[in-house]
DNA sequence: GTCTATAAATTGATAGAC
DNA sequence: GTCTATCAATTTATAGAC
């Protein structure tokens, strides 16, 4: 019987709770340091160890293989993203100021680790991945409810008769291209000056608010 | 002596330049469309060999290692997209007709090549990688015509004082973001729906324009 | 130029002692 | 649980025949 079934069927048999846990978080967020910065093919299970200060062997001991580790440092990921993201719309104002704090927040979310949406969006976009959909399904992200938001405020007549689906997109890739394609707007829009970059982005906030708004606001 | 090294001194003694360039340019477009699909760490010289239809070993003999191979085809796929680009603006229309005559190209572009802006910003996103800045100044993408032309416009009234720079930011980020975010934006706004996104996409173009051109305009 | 054969190094994964 | 040792497969790259 292999030592990872084994585990699985008489867990922490030998060791306390807490330091199994103390062992399975560090090296789940060394996996994750490397995965992001890497990839899933760039990554090495070595440099996941070494990161975590512990032997190789034991990364297969708690994880059976590097798809199966993998697979948990993505779904953790893409969740806690998501969490935020979700949670970023318990604002208790009208639709321009949700639309503001909503973008407002996100940016700052993007801006704190700014690796992470390029390391989703690559590995979404890798062929085959049916990892992806399902841990998109299985994640709480829900737009319909955003969705709802925006049709009862253009029923209301609060603002213009546009697609949600649109606004939603267009919100997104506002925020998220600034970061994902900075290596090529720093250079060829900003001839590669990094400080000038920064001080663009601290700004941004300000600019998509006001081409969202502009979207939706009704021409009197 | 290696026979790189021979070759680079004494090229093309036994075979005809043509047959030459057809056996590189097989190597290439083999190279091409494996990189693309699997990035630098995730591609394989076996896999190219394979779809190229010849050895591994003129892998080697043509381009040295997997790394020249690589810089060779990145580079030969960037200025591809680059010229493109920076051939739409060979219009003769109003700043107006211009700016919608690039988006619909650009986005057209873009839907052919679907997943050649993910593999470039990916690859750009590499930490260490000054064969990105390389290749891009060495590119013919010069975005200070594009500026000069916005401002002559705002000097001359026709449109309102914007930052040239966020408006070039802002038309790529509408035009790339339903392309490299599709495995994304599919799944969680439009429910998976392959043909309803596609659908989308076709009139995405008057919608970008739509809302460049509400940030340009000058109210009444 | 193109091939076969193989080196040399890496890597994911397992066995087994403690 | 954690370690050392090692396997088996892969992968880049080279040597050498033709």
């Amino acid at each position: 019987m292999t030592k990872w079934l084994n585990r699985l069927i008489k867990p922490n048999t030998q060791m306390s709770e807490k330091e199994k846990i103390n062992t399975e978080e560090k090296i789940l967020q060394a996996a994750e340091e490397i995965f992001v910065k890497d990839g899933h093919s760039g990554a090495r299970m070595q440099q996941i160890a070494d990161k975590a200060g512990i032997n190789k062997s034991l990364l297969h001991y708690y994880y059976r293989s590097k798809d199966k580790l993998f697979s948990t440092v993505f779904k953790f990921i893409f969740s806690k993203l998501a969490s935020d993201i979700m949670n970023i719309f318990d604002s208790e104002e009208d639709i321009f100021g949700k639309l503001e704090k909503f973008i407002e927040n996100y940016l700052r979310i993007l801006m704190k680790n700014p690796i992470i949406p390029m390391f989703i969006l690559n590995e979404l976009n890798k062929k085959g991945n049916n990892l992806a959909t399902i841990i998109i399904k299985g994640s709480n992200i829900n737009l319909n409810k955003f969705e709802e938001i925006i049709q009862k405020e253009i029923d209301a007549g609060n603002i213009k008769n546009i697609n949600p689906k649109s606004l939603i997109i267009n919100i997104l890739a506002l925020c998220v291209f600034p970061i994902i394609g900075r290596p090529l707007t720093e250079e060829i829009v900003f001839n590669g000056d990094t400080k000038k970059y920064d001080e663009y982005l601290g700004q941004r906030k300000d600019e998509v608010f006001a081409i969202i708004k502009s979207t939706i606001t009704i021409e009197k």
